[in-house]
DNA sequence: TCCACCATGTAACTGGTTACATGATTAC
DNA sequence: GTAATCATGTAACCAGTTACATGGTGGA
């Protein structure tokens, strides 16, 4: 199976529908109105990109005919749109999308228990926190040696990007801290993948 | 005279070549290698946008022949440019640009000082101050409606994107007690802009 | 009747991504 | 002589932006 290639957003809409079928409308509220701000949300972007997701077969949109309203397709994902979710969730963390601002990898956490479970979500946390920490340590040492010949603007936005990084790894550490907490509480069974080829 | 439209990314070179004149090969190791990672840095996305700029007239590349080394075409800012420069930076902020993660805004505020003197670079944190503030208690509202029935990791996902919020919000607290300081501790005459008319 | 909102689409444009190409200089 | 680094470019492709178009429904 050739390697398909679905941009953030397509991941964006693949994993909301997979939480809950949701038409085109649906979808645009969500990036309009919800804290999902980026990755908009003009029709232009999300109709083509739900046409896309089901050229692929990820997605099936079924026209809703029971009420006089007016036809609405609602989406809903298939087994190969969950299984593909999956992989996407699956991949390694690297250091570049750690540096790109970690938003990707934000939404992917968002998804993660719903698709994997939590000991996924545990496990992204504890990776994600590593490269957290690499990074952190690299932007402070660079702010050591050149924060000085800096005007005082551009030592405070890099500041600004240093505070933002070391807010996110006490995140982790706290969001760790939830997860332990849910897993002993109650001994949550994951939710099954619908696939196993989930490599 | 009609509105020049440039990308981001043709901002982030035009406030660079501003500070300091710089081949796009310097360029490009400022975003490989420096805090700012996002805005990337591909051959094939920084030459065209210097030639963009560059037939805006917005800055001027110039093919340093004094030494034996390869020909560097060293790129510096003009008049106009630092003038489109000094407009962009004198946008009010807009709530739209907070919500989509505020990057832009930091890279504004990286070049304020230098182009539009440190009062300027003041009233831009106390109005994104104000801005963070109302993002953030409507962030707050909506966490606290909808945060019970969403997946612990989409809820700890949401409460990642408050803190980060948060965060920039006690930076700005952090980064006008800086600039209140080098204000009265020497009255920092601030640079001239280029040109009068930054309306 | 007219406005606001629900709901889906399309067409033109363009900036960025990926990948490839080239060639000079320095260091080993 | 050859590998690494400096340095600049180009060409194909495509996703997202902007703007426009359409048409149903419910309420004032």
């Amino acid at each position: 199976m050739k390697a398909l290639d679905i941009s953030v957003l397509g991941y964006a809409l693949l994993g909301l529908v997979d939480l809950k079928p949701s038409s085109g409308y649906d979808l645009r509220k969500v990036f309009a109105e919800t804290a999902m701000g980026n990755y908009s949300s003009s029709p232009g972007a999300i109709y083509p990109a739900l046409e896309r997701l089901q050229s692929q077969k990820l997605i099936r949109g079924v026209v809703e005919n029971s009420t006089g309203l007016r036809r609405r397709r609602v989406y809903h994902s298939t087994p190969a749109g969950t299984a593909q979710l999956g992989k996407w969730l699956s991949k390694p963390i690297e250091q570049s999308e750690v540096m790109r601002g970690a938003q990707e990898l934000m939404l992917r956490f968002g998804f993660m228990e719903h698709v994997l479970g939590a000991e996924s979500a545990v496990n992204f946390l504890e990776e994600f926190r590593a490269a957290l920490k690499t990074y952190l340590s690299g932007l402070e040492a660079y702010a050591r040696t050149n924060g000085k010949q800096m005007p005082l603007s551009g030592r405070l936005a890099l500041e600004s990007g240093i505070r933002g990084y070391r807010g996110m790894y006490d995140w982790t550490a706290y969001a760790l801290r939830a997860y332990r907490q849910s897993l002993t509480s109650q001994p949550q069974s994951p939710i099954e993948t619908a696939q196993g080829g989930l490599r």
